[in-house]
DNA sequence: TATATTCGCTAACAGTTGTTAGCCATGAGC
DNA sequence: GCTCATGGCTAACAACTGTTAGCGAATATA
């Protein structure tokens, strides 16, 4: 835990990222959010033009987080299992880095504005592309089962992204046993 | 499709299920709500006592439903893996019959006022623990791996729970088919 | 020491929020 | 035909929304 003392605008992203997952994007006022700052309104325009340039902040910043962990555990060449199994790691090692963030990237990202929307659906969906050519590769190898990709990227993903309430609501569980259990779990099943 | 014209009382519901899925509960106001459904904010006061009351209608209503699934499929009696691919079949066969609806049951119940939010947690961490228990029972009987039960549960939840996007996004695909695929994946693995 | 920038503040804006009061037309039950 | 409930409507409320203007103190730069 750093002891640095974080500056005014660290503050306000720290907190913003805090009241957006707790309550939502459309739920918190700037007055609120001052408020838990412990500053006034206003003098938030002096760190970020709008709220939504605050949101546009948070879920770039974590879009390109989950895109450098891609490519660097894209790197390490492995047999299909080992990789998908490397990626998953790298997912859940961003979202666990940035647990608040991370979480209103995933789920309040459909209040950013125009032209970053369309931008940022974009970068979603070139992300979701990535891993299941991962996963297509995989089967067409022979090493997977042969099923419909999306379906099995949906279910990757939404299954990666409990990290969060698996981190928040259990006994402690280190990160990386998160990534490594899921993917035991979604590659080797839960029949014995 | 049924052609029966409904009442105003249905149609704002089904427009406030749809509006607060694509958009947030937080984010729509009355106003915008009447519009659509085609009549003036304060007729809405003549069917429901309050926005909260619409939200609560909505997530008691799924969460009813989802109680009434799992007694059903628990009631055949099987082997464990056949019994966990009941109960994944019926959950996902509520949100394939309120595809708008779940959803907002899944991400719009914190915006609840007390009591009913804390009614709510209570109900959800219920209908976890029967799908955790006919997890550990599988375990036990040696059908099951034995992992950690809270995190098979969440990745069984969060694959189903992407029942919405898969009919959303997809190629039309049989509700039958993603619990089947999504069942057989978690059950057997990925692996080859 | 003079000047410019940073960053807090208060006051205020126009628009929107959920909701209530109260009015009027329709149609059912007697 | 009279009465009453139903379910629309308009007008209005106080509170709140994101944001701007503009002021003043502290700090950094020259």
């Amino acid at each position: 835990m750093s002891t640095t003392t974080l500056s005014t605008k660290d503050n306000i992203r720290h907190t913003a990222e805090k009241l957006f997952r707790e309550r939502g994007y459309a739920a918190i006022g700037m007055r609120e959010l001052a408020r838990e700052v412990g500053i006034e309104a206003p003098s938030i325009y002096n760190h970020y033009k709008s709220k939504d340039d605050l949101l546009r902040e948070i879920c770039f910043d974590i879009a390109e987080q989950f895109f450098k962990a891609f490519e660097i555990a894209e790197r390490i060449h492995e047999k299909p299992g080992k990789k998908i199994k490397q990626l998953m790691k790298a997912h859940v090692s961003v979202i666990a880095r940035n647990l608040e963030a991370s979480e209103v990237f995933f789920n309040e990202w459909m209040f950013l504005q125009e032209p970053h929307l369309s931008d940022f659906k974009k970068q979603r969906y070139e992300y979701e592309m990535k891993f299941r050519e991962a996963i297509e590769a995989g089967m067409k190898q022979g090493s997977f089962k042969k099923m419909n990709s999306k379906l099995v990227a949906f279910a990757i993903f939404s299954s990666l992204n409990a990290t969060y309430d698996l981190l928040k609501n259990n006994e402690p569980m280190a990160e990386e046993n998160i990534a490594e259990d899921i993917a035991n779990l979604l590659l080797k099943g839960l029949k014995e």
